[in-house]
DNA sequence: TTCTAAATATGATGCAGATCATAAAGTGCT
DNA sequence: AGCACTTTATGATCTGCATCATATTTAGAA
């Protein structure tokens, strides 16, 4: 679906700021929200505070449409990364935009796909792996996003926030990660080297 | 999508006995399966032979489109728990019944967001939380499948399996979890009261 | 350039859950 | 009823990562 497209269509865009809260858990989902720019980040929160991070998504993107067709309350956060554009559909319409725009219920499908597809290599990883192979797992994900020669623009922070572990193990685990060249470090940032 | 709907149209039954597995990680996916009789379980196994239960999927349920949807090698086992009569559909008649079939296509988008929010939900637990708080969830999960007064037929290993958790943890936790009264027990079988 | 906040770094200690070992109940089969 | 196999049980020890404390480095703002 192109974001344009729904521009055209009437749909309002909403301006959000940085931090802002698009919703939250327990809440009864109402909207599917597609990103004209900026970004957001999906988390859960642990009672003990602790973030976890679910997805990010970008611009071009949507976000919210499980909850909203399995009528569940949200478990998660949504929360501005960098200020945004985002275009709230309701149910309603969503429902109307699968059936009459060609290739719509497709793409949802192939997104769904992909999004269960990372979470199952998650989950895998979570369960069964130890620290370094979970940080190397993700690494390795996030690597296959950008060109060759580039670097990651991600804070040890946020490689502990998706892995589930400790700012403090991350940093060990990237030093040894780092030693044993099985990732490449320039200036502190880790590269895609090939 | 109704099975039977597939018999009439022509497509095959295949049986396959307890054990057997339809497909495992790295194979190029080829098919989506329907289940007309039995049951399968989805695992990952890791390095040091520890299975993880991505999932279990019974008579009337289909499994193997997000990895066939995206075009990328299988991540899991899919291995037959009981034996079973399961319909094997092209990528090619599954696009086909996609186009043609009405209500096919949302049929697929609730399923797929369906286990999305599980994994969600599980990643979250593997993520933060402690052993008896990941076991309270699955418990409470599974519980919700089955009518007031009855008992859960899972192993203390199935469980262990679903959260990456030991056998002995769990039937330490489960131990816990009953004399907090959190869950109830009858001759050693978790039964919903309520 | 200087100040401040965020990110990275590193050592010391603690603990939940893994691991190992061994036994007691169940459960199904003949 | 007897046997083999699976599941549940329980104690003892070990260990990876969390946690706590305290620097040091880097980046962004004034």
């Amino acid at each position: 679906m192109d974001i344009q497209k729904l521009i055209d269509k009437g749909f309002a865009v909403k301006t959000f700021k940085k931090d802002a809260i698009i919703y939250e858990p327990g809440m009864q989902p109402r909207y599917v929200y597609f990103i004209k720019s900026g970004e957001v980040r999906m988390v859960t929160i642990s009672d003990e505070g602790k973030e976890f991070i679910q997805g990010v998504f970008k611009a071009g993107q949507y976000f919210g449409e499980p909850a909203l067709l399995i009528d569940r309350p949200y478990l998660a956060f949504t929360i501005i990364n960098k200020d945004s554009h985002i275009i709230q559909v309701s149910k309603d319409d969503f429902f109307g935009l699968i059936e009459n725009e060609p290739g719509f219920s497709m793409s949802i499908i192939k997104t769904l796909s992909k999004r269960l597809f990372y979470k199952s290599m998650m989950l895998e990883e979570l369960a069964n792996e130890k620290a370094e192979h979970r940080l190397l797992t993700i690494i390795n994900y996030l690597l296959a996003e950008v060109k060759v020669g580039e670097q990651l623009k991600v804070t040890r922070q946020e490689l502990a926030d998706m892995t589930g572990l400790r700012v403090e193990t991350v940093i060990r685990g990237v030093k040894s990660l780092s030693s044993k060249e099985e990732i490449f470090m320039v200036r502190g940032k880790i590269v895609r080297v090939k």
